[in-house]
DNA sequence: GCCGTTTTCGGCCCGACTGTTTTCAGTCG
């Protein structure tokens, strides 16, 4: 089995780009140097494939970013493998020196410091030599930034890095309760990746508008869950909690709110781009608003709709705040109509104490019906995932018998819709024959083994349930955890255009854990037309509230209503999973003859 | 290293906080 693992070309150029940024980076160069390596970066991460097939110069230099010489390195990296800069650049300044950037309040400068006086290129040697006192002997540096640096690489070391959303997201709003309670009247927003409600957090970010900030840094810096301050400043605060993470409050006038809600929200890149635009209309943005140059009026401040309009632009909702195209669609007025909670009408992916969930499907009805939904699609395991207690073929048709003696009743708005998760075998097999699967009115199928299987086997195994004619939905496409395991090895571009031909959708698993498709993977699929099934993948009343990340990873993702199966409402959702499996069938009658 | 309906040279996003400094560099976001 081919199991290596293969890196891209184009992986491999993006890191030989980032190197030769941290590199030169190190190594003293102006920063716009600096700054158009990752640049460089960034444009391979985004448009490698095509950039790779270009054979001149002057094509690649179209590209806004790419000048004379990062095109001739992309050129000679395509044919030879290599870039003589970043060779000649490593010959001056040993590579393992990145790896010390990682630590926190040591940057490029005093990296090269510690390894030109003192020798020092790794994390284990800073440490030594920041025990033994030598980092405070040399020149601009003393105890205290000895010290700062050892607290940094224990910081890295003791910490797991990032916060998944769901559990940031507890903590950020227990804190924001703690300050209203000692100061009700004071405006706070969340603001940071949190507030884009990216997937994983690395520290919280909390904005605050008062006239004066004392009382707000004096109640902030002595919150019961604060293990310590870390800076402390006139408007600025940061904090280290019991649980490791780190919160910074900012506070700013309330006139200033909204340009410093912008500017705090981010991303850097979005920001970067935002300034661009400001400074080329003679404007200038900061967090206390948006200026003109010339006479340093004041144009705006207090809202971020009005501070987008002041540059002439539509205010991109947080989720997009990426850099990924917002900013042009913001300047054009072309920004997407984003899916919202509200628009939600149930969950297609819910399993109950028949397989390995702990509620019975009245409790979990009556759950759905507390959230103002619909429909909700019951999918337990199926009969060959063992561990989870799957049905059997009796089991599930008796299942099937008690959803419609449910319905039959007409006590609850919400309909309950029969389904099965079935388990893609290692030869792309699935649970059931035809005759059961045609009596479900929810297929979704999902790998969950063989993670270790190469591409082509993985692809091949869940093209095959793409064309089951029953299967609609497939779950949890990479199989990916969190923080605990990488998506297995699959072609997703291919087993996209295949669900957007064969009218199959593909799952945002809303689970905390999974939020599977990702928001890339989402914006890949918006673009080849696949539809998209929201699934909380609840295993008790509580988890069907999973679906709030699921929307903000759909928004993330530039998901609008139209993309989501979860939008229609029961009789259109019922006509597309019944007409799609018709096309499929006549589709696969086909192809056999 | 990139870029140009204000420039082919002289710019390039912006500011807070800290520590080690007698006016500012380094780091961070």
């Amino acid at each position: 089995m081919g199991g290596a693992v293969t890196v891209s070309k184009v992986d491999e150029l993006v890191r030989a780009f980032e190197e030769m940024a941290e590199l030169s980076d190190i190594k003293g160069e102006v920063r716009f140097k600096v700054n158009a390596y990752h640049r460089a970066a960034e444009l391979v991460r985004e448009h490698g494939e095509e950039l790779l097939k270009l054979d001149d110069v002057k094509e690649l230099r179209r590209y806004k970013g790419i000048g004379e010489g990062i095109a001739k390195k992309i050129l000679e990296y395509k044919h030879t493998g290599a870039i003589s800069k970043l060779e000649e650049l490593k010959e001056e300044i040993p590579v393992e020196l990145i790896s010390l950037l990682q630590v926190p309040n040591l940057g490029p400068k005093r990296a090269k410091l510690v390894y030109d006086e003192l020798g020092v290129r790794t994390i284990e040697e800073l440490q030594e030599a920041a025990e033994a006192h030598r980092l405070a002997e040399l020149y601009g540096m003393g105890p205290k930034a000895e010290q700062n640096i050892l607290e940094g690489i224990r910081h890295l070391r003791t910490t797991t890095g990032r916060l998944p959303l769901h559990q940031a997201h507890r903590i950020q709003e227990e804190i924001i309760a703690q300050m209203r309670e000692r100061l009700p009247k004071l405006a706070l927003s969340p603001a940071g990746s949190l507030r884009r409600m990216k997937e994983t957090i690395g520290d919280i970010d909390i904005l605050a508008a008062a006239r004066d900030a004392a009382p707000v840094m004096e109640a902030f810096c002595a919150l019961p869950g604060v293990e310590r301050v870390l800076l402390r400043g006139d408007t600025k605060s940061s904090v280290q909690t019991v649980d490791g993470l780190q919160v910074d409050l900012r506070v700013v006038l309330p006139e200033e709110y909204g340009a410093a809600l912008q500017y705090f929200t981010g991303s850097k890149d979005h920001n970067v781009r935002v300034r661009e635009i400001a400074k080329k209309a003679g404007k200038k943005i900061n967090e206390y608003g948006v200026f003109r140059v010339k006479d340093k009026r004041r144009l705006a401040g207090e809202t971020e709709e009005e501070v987008y309009r002041a540059l002439g632009m539509d205010c991109p909702p947080p989720e997009m705040r990426e850099n990924r195209g917002e900013v042009e669609a913001a300047l054009e007025g072309t920004l997407p109509t984003l899916v919202e909670l509200a628009d939600i009408r149930g969950d297609l992916h819910v399993h109950s104490e028949a397989s390995d969930g702990i509620a019975s499907l009245e409790e979990m009805r009556a759950a759905a019906e507390a959230l103002g939904y619909r429909y909700l699609a019951i999918t337990d395991h199926a009969r060959n995932l063992r561990v989870a207690n799957g049905l059997d073929r009796e089991r599930l048709l008796r299942q099937v018998e008690e959803i419609r003696k449910l319905n039959a009743k007409g006590d609850s708005p919400v309909t309950l819709l029969s389904g099965s998760e079935l388990n893609i075998g290692n030869e792309g097999e699935l649970d059931y024959d035809d005759e059961v699967l045609s009596q479900l009115d929810v297929v979704v199928a999902s790998v969950h083994g063989g993670f270790r299987q190469s591409r082509e086997q993985v692809t091949r195994r869940i093209l095959a349930a793409v064309r089951n004619p029953h299967v609609k939905i497939i779950a949890h496409p990479t199989g990916r955890l969190i923080g605990q395991r990488a998506p297995y090895e699959v072609d997703l571009a291919t087993v996209m255009r295949e669900a957007a031909e064969s009218g199959t959708a593909l799952e945002l698993n809303a689970f905390p854990d999974r939020l599977d498709l990702n928001d890339e993977n989402l914006m890949e699929a918006r673009k080849l037309g696949v539809k998209v099934a929201l699934g909380s993948d609840a295993h008790r009343r509580e988890h069907l509230a999973f679906m709030y990340y699921g929307v903000a990873t759909a928004r993330r993702g530039w998901l609008g209503p139209e993309h989501l199966l979860n939008a229609m409402d029961l009789e259109e959702l019922l006509e597309w999973l019944w007409r799609g499996r018709l096309d499929k069938d006549r589709k696969r009658a086909e192809r056999k003859r």
